[in-house]
DNA sequence: CGTAACGATATTGTATACAAAACGCCTTGG
DNA sequence: CCAAGGCGTTTTGTATACAATATCGTTACG
């Protein structure tokens, strides 16, 4: 996509994740391409696409609104990405290259170093984590599973659950990203998806865990 | 999508599915838009959903081509067309209504009846099991996992199966939706999971046998 | 008083014009 | 002969104008 697409994109998903958008809102064109700073064209671009992922909802007639995601539907996501992203796994586990393998390794010191803090620097922890988790997928090498799996992991989604985790969760993070290392070391893509499931499944329920 | 997008949309993606145009081709919006008999502009928009549904790739710089699916892409999408319609399949197990079974029933009692004719129809096979997929699809009641499988359905790519069925697999199928209506009967999502798992797996492995 | 039709206003859809960027070919200098 | 740079052409990106359609308030009629 290119500038003025890309960010239109960016800054309404902005306003849709940061909550500065209330669910269920209404959401013109024009209005949006005022805050954006650029015209209607590249806006509407953004915001199909943003459809296309989700995010804003087109009612009875073509009509945009933020997307209002419930409970239930973000359970959905955890289980929709768990599935995938142990999918992920399993495929990188017979094609991970050396290369991304030591850049996991590196990723992941970084995270338990990170988590290991007097006060754990949970900012460190989230771009290495986030990291640890785009160098799986790419090492998949299936491009629509890289798409399916982009719309469904919600960095502000991500920052909730890590801020809902104690320093032992955090290292327990690390611990699982070093079992994954370790799956894939061996080669093994159910070892690896297992990992990968656990790992998700866990997430989830901190996530859910009261505010 | 409105008039001339949708038209653009399926017209583009019928000359993509129908091979008129080769994978790897490039796309101009113009020539597109001639041949659509709209303005640049819907073909634009519908360039978009087909990009993100992976049936036009955008090259090094913002060139789009048709998608090149190889034998590997094609086994991929039906590992995660299995994976995913057998999560639809389970959520569908417990919600499923009965107005919905009842309507799963008479698509496969006409998918069987089409079987049974002394030459198959098949084009009431396909009409048929399209539909029967959908509803349980539509049962699930995930408007992510619908839209995931939307662009992971090909049709071209079932009706190619189809033609590679014989009156056994044939009927194969459609005993295989009466198990998946059972499993819907007995709300056992794990059965109809597995029963559904099997029905891909096993069109999967018609469809890649040597033309 | 309720309701249906109408019209003003807001919003989306499409076409077109122009700007920006990329590609290809040619020239030119080493 | 090869490579680098420049220029014309092609293609994509953005803005804007206008058309089509929906929304909502108002009015007129039963």
């Amino acid at each position: 996509m290119s500038k003025a697409s890309e960010r239109a994109y960016v800054e309404i998903r902005g306003l849709i994740l940061s909550g500065d958008v209330a669910p269920g809102s209404p959401l013109t064109e024009e209005a949006l391409a005022d805050i954006c700073g650029v015209s209607r064209t590249p806006v509407r671009e953004a915001l199909r696409r943003l459809e296309a992922e989700l995010y804003v909802v087109r009612s009875d007639s073509q009509r945009l609104a933020v997307a209002d995601w419930n409970t239930q539907d973000l359970a959905e996501m955890f289980t929709l990405r768990a599935m995938l992203e142990a999918h992920a796994s399993a495929r990188a586990a017979t094609r991970i290259t050396p290369e991304a393998l030591e850049a996991l390794r590196d990723s992941n010191a970084a995270l338990a170093a990170a988590v290991a803090e007097p006060t754990p620097d949970v900012a460190t922890f989230l771009t290495q984590n986030r990291h640890f988790h785009e160098i799986v997928i790419a090492a998949a090498a299936s491009p629509r599973l890289a798409a399916m799996l982009s719309s469904l992991v919600e960095q502000p989604v991500v920052r909730r659950t890590a801020a809902r985790y104690d320093r032992a969760e955090l290292a327990r993070s690390a611990h699982e990203h070093g079992e994954l290392i370790l799956a894939f070391v061996a080669r093994d893509a159910q070892w690896a998806s297992a990992v990968m499931t656990g790992h998700i499944r866990r997430a989830f329920h901190a996530f859910t865990a009261a505010a």
